[in-house]
DNA sequence: GTCTATAAATAGATAGAC
DNA sequence: GTCTATCTATTTATAGAC
């Protein structure tokens, strides 16, 4: 048993690849978010998505700098992804403003379930500090959506306790898809949806409970 | 100024390395504290652990099987030191539970920033998995510590109320640290203060709002 | 633009000297 | 029990062929 006998196929384990065509850049974004949904963030390395395409790990250089650039590019898709998937989720919220908030944060929890990339990409330090506007833009969209929503859903909409309520809510929404992927909640048998609903529970907590006005813990 | 002027010291990198004395097993743990604080749980390693006592990196493997291992005995004092914390500040809180409660979000808020780990060390799916009993053991004492202080602070005992109450208030004090150490704060000058503050107001404001019955989501 | 090949880090883990 | 040395694996990134 020196050896798989009589066989030649599959000799060269990558050898020969049959030479990429088409749109590299975007099936690099694409399979990046594979990666990120099965590994998470610290598990995401260039050299994976560079497999789950099919291309050898030299070749996301010739579309992406290095690994950050990558990670940014999927960042800014993510923020636009959550956004729409935020609009579509609030349009079938109904009309009352407090129930069209607090659904986002279910949304939150599918989105990061499903594709691996929350606000902790979408603003992660190292990404931010590439200084790409097309990320930057993008987190900036996102924010301003979701601060419209909680502008309307609390009851005083002045922005300072509107940013509070919103903090409070991505928190908590990043918060409960984080520990559910970390096995946080593996006793019970919880899944995405279950934990979902919880998140959005928790932001109709957190409405209810009201925003004490943040400049006057010391005041 | 071509270097440090007049020293002898360093010029052997690692070489002769002056055979370490002494309890290793406990200064790995606090070693892979320092590790987890500044690099956070996905840049852990055993070789940085042994970096930072001086040792070689087989030595590690002469108290711990494998890295995991050595982690699990990290987020079993973790658990324990937590605790501690959380008396302590309980004790220093008053006699409001509702307050004595809330506080708790501020201690977490404040330990995993100094400590580098929490709830996803502590309960996370690899080191669950080993059957240690310390670890496990010290995971339930501190979730009873807070179920309880949980119990109190909800105008309804029962118990179902007070988990869904304690399951929100870990998720909020864990998101708020969590995206703190990934830069999610950055642009508003945020210490550690000011986020086991806000983590502590986002706390109160749960406990004002009640938690409706789970099985109700609709009514 | 994609490939093969390679260099330099870093990490997990083991073997064997002392 | 700690050391030195080593092996294997993975990753980031570059060089040069095609």
């Amino acid at each position: 048993m020196n050896g798989q006998a009589g066989q030649r196929r599959d000799t060269r384990p990558p050898s020969k690849r049959p030479y990429h065509h088409g749109n590299l850049r975007a099936e690099l974004i694409e399979a990046s978010f594979d990666v990120l949904a099965e590994h998470g963030l610290s598990e995401f390395s260039v050299a994976k998505a560079a497999r789950a395409v099919g291309v050898s790990t030299a070749s996301p250089y010739r579309h992406f700098a290095d690994r950050d650039h990558l990670l940014a590019a999927v960042a800014a898709q993510a923020a636009l992804e959550l956004a729409d998937r935020i609009g579509i989720d609030v349009a079938s919220a109904g009309s009352d403003p407090g129930e069209r908030f607090a659904v986002t944060a279910g949304t939150y929890v599918r989105y990061v379930a499903d594709r691996g990339a929350g606000v902790n990409v979408i603003f992660s330090s190292p990404l931010t500090r590439l200084d790409q506007t097309e990320l930057s833009d993008a987190g900036r969209q996102l924010i301003s959506l979701l601060l419209d929503l909680a502008e309307h859903a609390g009851n005083a909409p002045r922005t300072q306790q509107a940013l509070l309520l919103l903090e409070r809510h991505i928190v908590t929404a990043h918060g409960y898809v984080t520990l559910y992927r970390d096995g946080f909640f593996a006793s019970r048998n919880a899944t995405v949806e279950t934990i979902a609903e919880r998140a959005t529970q928790a932001s109709r907590a957190l409405l209810r409970g009201g925003t004490v006005a943040m400049l006057t813990p010391h005041v």
